[in-house]
DNA sequence: CTGAAAGCGCTAACAC
DNA sequence: GTGTTAGCGCTTTCAG
């Protein structure tokens, strides 16, 4: 077998758990022992064994990170990568590893994060989405599990701790901008209502437009849950009303270039004759044609936090539960212009 | 603590080595006390402790994912996700879970690397990317650790299991379709060189105009090394030649959102006055507009190829290097036309 | 077919 | 300051 603290205390001439403090960086080794040590360690060219570290500490160093079912299409939502880049970042300044759950069914995934967490293979959970009904939220809470969630929960929020845009004021404010603009028939294309966020800009952009005394058309809402044909469908009709709107709200910039696509076809140019404001700011909302408008939710920083979060809870194993709200920001491109 | 083997021992009476040979499904148990142990397991809510597990047979049933850092803009391409995809869905069907490597500069994700194979911590390793001078893969290749490669290596090709498309084919069947459809004079938009198969792909390029017996111009090849304003500068010089190009092969569907983008900014309308075809087929690629004519080289499959070779690999410990191609094709959209 | 016991490599009391 | 020792929870000979 490969070499082991056993060896390095041989060649040093100590007991097997100076060693162990050495590498805890003990502060009652002498500097002295801990240098002979390291140079042992060094020689042997020593790595500890990191399943017997954490079959005698019960301590991982690694995170559970949870996303939605590989089924769906969210999950090619270059949103993943972003995030990812954040959690990863802020954990590996605590020299953490993240594990991630694998799956494709949404009971394969819950089976997948039960053996996680029993099996002792992580400290904490991230869960990378949030919707509704969620077993495994259930399950984290049921146990006791140290985690924390992207996106408001649905249920037990006041027990959760998360991480989420203003996901309403964002919808509230892109709305406002549009309205700005001088546009009144504005309508919302939004995405899978059984992700919060959704849920949440469609409230926003309902209470902006009230606001302004100006009166819902259910006509104007469409959902993306639908197929891809039945969406285009829908946005077909909606533009050939006589009162058609002459800005969009668009639940993401994925989404948007389907938009964008669509009007296209029809031969409604963007943002001549239509506005169209998106969320995210992903890259490609700077490379499509034209540009988008885009509400920067700052994907990065959501699972920086999310992250950050996480890792005081489990150094300071403190149940109490969080909230934290990642600032938004419009991005002005050339997607929207005055009515 | 938690429920252990032991304590499912006690209440099926038998000794903990039973319940471990159930837990194996080892044959010489009889189904009756099988049952038994079962029961009790069931009853209990027992999970088996996995790094127990791991340091018992030293076997993690982990795969480890090395991704490019992610401080690079390669990281938040929506390639990662759809390979991730791959690779998850093919782990999940032996029961494999996902370790990735974290870190935002090079020299921190090889020694995370190096962290999670003396570590123990996987049992063999996914490169999710292949570029020049890797010192990853000349440790694992020194350490001789089970791993496979996502993409060509630029080094000892002949020691390494890899899986690829043919880009060389690719790049020459882009730029075939090009010239079938009377484009000669055709450009070539890279991406990152530093990357294999922008190579392999520039190549083929190269390959399918000389075939035609034309002459390749120095002019006509832009790489995308520099910043996106270099880039841009070059493309607008490019089409301000007199005999600018009328058909463009571009390194990959995120690159070509860009290219379109330029090409609008300057009125040039594509495929009209230029026809643009790319690779990778991403998601966007159809919902771009126009849509765009792109080489599907079916990432997916990358990523399940790449971990189906490895757990093979493991599950024989064969040494033998295999080479996979996965084959791709063109997918006709409405960037391209007839010159 | 099943049990007893050793040991995987490390950490953490407890000694001195 | 450092050594001794007893586990962490599992697998795996070796007996029987």
């Amino acid at each position: 077998m490969a070499v082991t603290i056993k060896d390095v205390a041989k060649l040093a001439n100590v007991a097997p758990s100076t060693v162990s403090r050495v590498i805890a960086n003990n502060t009652r080794i002498s500097e002295k022992t801990k240098r002979r040590v390291r140079e042992a360690m060094e020689e042997l060219g020593y790595h500890p064994n990191l399943n017997a570290r954490s079959l005698a500490n019960s301590s991982t160093k690694t995170l559970g990170l949870v996303m939605p079912s590989s089924a769906e299409k969210a999950f090619q939502n270059p949103f993943f990568p972003e995030v990812l880049r954040g959690i990863s970042t802020k954990a590996h300044e605590e020299k953490y590893a993240l594990l991630i759950s694998t799956g494709v069914t949404e009971k394969e995934i819950y089976e997948a994060v039960v053996g996680m967490v029993q099996g002792r293979r992580v400290d904490g959970i991230v869960m990378l989405y949030s919707r509704e009904d969620d077993q495994i939220i259930d399950y984290l809470l049921d146990v006791n599990f140290p985690f924390t969630v992207i996106g408001k929960p649905f249920q037990n929020e006041e027990q959760i701790t998360y991480i989420d845009n203003d996901n309403y004021k964002a919808g509230k404010d892109a709305t406002n901008y549009l309205l700005e603009l001088g546009h009144e028939r504005i309508g919302f294309i939004g995405g899978d209502i059984s992700f919060m966020f959704t849920n949440d800009r469609l409230l926003g952009y309902k209470k902006a437009l009230q606001q302004k005394g100006i009166s819902l058309r259910s006509r104007y809402i469409v959902h993306e849950e639908l197929t891809e044909e039945e969406m285009k469908k829908e946005i077909v009709y909606l533009m050939s009303l006589e009162d058609c709107p002459t800005a969009l709200v668009v639940a993401d910039d994925f989404v948007a270039l389907k938009v964008l696509y669509i009007l296209a076809e029809l031969e409604i140019s963007v943002p001549k004759a239509v506005s169209v404001i998106s969320f995210n700011n992903l890259l490609l909302a700077e490379v499509s044609t034209p540009s988008l408008t885009s509400v920067d939710i700052n994907i990065y920083k959501l699972g920086y936090e999310a992250a950050d979060c996480l890792l005081k809870q489990l150094a300071t194993s403190s149940k109490e539960r969080k909230k934290i709200t990642v600032e938004h920001q419009i991005i002005k491109r050339h997607s929207t212009d005055v009515r």
